[in-house]
RNA sequence: GCGCCCGUAGCUCAGGUGGAUAGAGCAUCAGCCUUCUAAGCUGAGGGUCGUAGGUUCGAAUCCUACCGGGCGCACCA
């Protein structure tokens, strides 16, 4: 209905002079300004310098809109039109919504669009921590809302199992299985120290057998490379599966070694001309596309650095046919990405290919009290302990609640508490009550028909809570679009909010029969538009809490 | 020192491609239970949108400087 209502005053601009006019056109915040408004008027009334008010009056009367659409006009304030939607029109979206059930909020602008979405893609070295678990459930979400959009989404998880930290690694693991049998053996100098290897070391134990720990040091540590990594990305992956979150590819960065990857990218990276040595380094020329100092690809000693394997695996994205690459960074890592990105225009590659979102520290809360993380020591609160806490649907809503790019006070105590303060709660607690209404008429709310007269909805509740889902498609394409799940949160807490008051304000069952058809058209629309929202940030969506 | 992010109600935060009287939740205060879940609802108070300039008919939003906080500034990963 925008959209008609949209090319209409675009069609009144150019009549009046203006044909390629930007305009918004937007819902109205305060319903005494009707349904929608549009800043039309002022937009021209700038250009052909004359009083936007006057220009608002020449629109409407150049205005052509189809029958049935609009009720009433006004011009208001500084000169914006507000509309007021005929009946029919919602009765229209309510049918729309019904029919499309649990497709409604999806779109198809983004149909044949490749996107990865590369996300958590921690060091495989322990278990996830809290702040993993954000970046999980951003990038999850992210990549339903580009799917709701039509977009082509692979889920994939970056593995960094070559280098430095992996021997450290290792030698840890060694160092705690030689401890499980008894002998004294220290922790290597930047190894790891959490309680979580001692696990692993006696399970590797009785599974290898105890003649596993007098293998000769050299070959014990060689042994312990592949066990410990695959030993972290079990418990990792158990973690995220209890999160709901699972990924459709995982990459190796020892792979892009071992397949010659990086020979590959040096050459290409040489042949652009944009390589040179300097004291006896190799160094990518990034400041010629934004960055503010030049770039170590290959060391002194002949070895690489993490920069070199990171651009040949967007390389490896790019030439698997991706029209875009969007990673879920840390915000610890923020100061990488002018460097990432001056390699993808050194490459030639579009500015829209690359896309890095950030994630901001999680802080947990207890009492009021921060629960305090410290890697080092090896204790921190992990995701598992979050999730046994709070339970998946708390702590991913949680997460998503903020934007990602401000720090998120992450409140265990709200997050478990089972009340209208918890947002969660109160957004599944309405889904919960629709759910109800059918259950106690004994009635499948699918069964339910969209064909009623909305003229027999008679508070304006019913007509506000409407409005509301009418929104839905909106939310989902700006939050798509802008990558921001927060913003679906929001609509729905929002939602929520009417709905609640809709459910004490206006009774279902027992109403005059058209009034009951009407509002149990309007509850079933209500219930597939929260069900959509929450099954789209990966939530459930119960039908009795 | 340089770069990026942030600063909005007592608290936690939306709004940020310039638009109408700056919003929500919590907290506070005042009310409301013969109900399809009170696990709920209604109302009130509460603001120099960090500060100072600038652009504009119009700035929380854009620009500049400054103040305060976070993160980052490796031939680490």
């Amino acid at each position: 209905m925008t959209d008609v209502l949209r090319e209409a005053l675009g069609r009144a601009a150019e009549k009046l002079g203006a044909p390629d006019v930007e305009f918004v056109l937007e819902r109205s915040k305060d319903t005494g300004h009707g349904d929608m408004a549009t800043n039309l008027a002022m937009v021209l009334a700038r250009v052909q310098k004359t009083s936007p008010r006057a220009v608002a009056a020449k629109i409407l009367e150049s205005l052509e809109l189809p029958p049935g659409l609009v009720d009433k006009t006004a011009i208001a304030g500084p000169g914006f039109i507000n509309f007021w939607l005929a009946t029919d029109e919602l009765a229209a979206s309510l049918r729309a919504i019904i029919g499309a059930g649990d497709r409604y909020g999806a779109h198809d602008y983004g149909s044949g669009i490749r996107v990865n979405v590369e996300f958590v893609s921690v060091n495989p070295t322990g278990p996830l921590h809290v702040g993993h678990g954000r970046g999980g459930a951003l990038g999850d979400a992210i990549a339903s809302l580009l799917e709701w959009s039509g977009h082509q989404v692979t889920r994939e998880f970056y593995l960094n199992d070559a280098g430095v930290q992996i021997d450290r690694l290792a030698q840890s693991l060694w160092a705690r299985v030689q401890e499980a049998v008894g002998r004294s053996a220290e922790i290597p100098e930047g190894g790891y120290h959490g309680e979580y290897l001692r696990g692993d070391a006696a399970r590797l134990l009785e599974r290898e057998g105890r003649a596993f720990a007098d293998l000769p040091e050299e070959e014990g540590v060689r042994r312990c490379r592949v066990l410990a990594v695959q030993a972290q990305r079990e418990t990792q992956d158990q973690d995220l599966a209890s999160f709901g979150v699972r990924f459709d590819l995982i990459s190796s960065e020892q792979a892009i070694y071992d397949r010659g990857a990086i020979g590959k990218t040096l050459a290409l990276l040489h042949a652009r001309g944009l390589t040179f040595e300097r004291d006896g380094a190799l160094w990518l020329r990034t400041t010629d596309f934004g960055d503010d100092q030049d770039r170590v690809l290959r060391k002194s000693d002949g070895t690489y650095t993490y920069f070199l394997p990171d651009i040949a695996y967007h390389v490896d994205k790019h030439d698997r046919g991706f029209d875009r690459a969007i990673d879920v960074w840390g915000a610890d890592h923020h100061g990488y990405i002018p460097r990432v990105r001056a390699a993808m225009r050194a490459l030639g590659y579009p500015d829209e290919f690359f896309h890095v979102s950030i994630v901001q520290l999680v802080k947990v809360l207890r009492g009021g009290e921060e629960v305090k993380m410290s890697k080092r020591s090896g204790e921190f609160i992990t995701l598992r302990d979050l999730i046994d806490e709070t339970g998946p649907d708390a702590a991913r809503y949680f997460f998503l609640m903020r934007r990602a790019d401000s720090p998120l006070n992450f409140d265990l105590d709200l997050a478990t508490t089972q009340s209208d303060e918890n947002p969660v709660f109160y957004v599944q607690m309405a889904h919960a009550r629709m759910s109800g209404i059918f259950r106690v008429a004994e009635i499948d709310p699918d069964t339910v028909s969209a064909d009623v007269q909305l003229d027999a909805l008679p508070a304006p509740e019913d007509r506000e809570l409407l409005k509301k889902l009418t929104a839905f498609p909106e939310i989902t394409a700006r939050a798509a679009r802008e990558l921001e799940p927060h913003r679906l949160t929001g609509y729905l807490e929002e939602l929520a909010r009417l709905t609640h008051g809709w459910y004490h304000k206006c009774r279902v069952l027992g109403e005059p029969p058209a009034v009951e058809r009407a509002r149990l058209a309007l509850a079933r629309a209500t219930r597939i538009v929260l069900a959509n929202g929450l099954t789209l940030l990966g939530l459930t969506a119960p039908d009795r809490i």
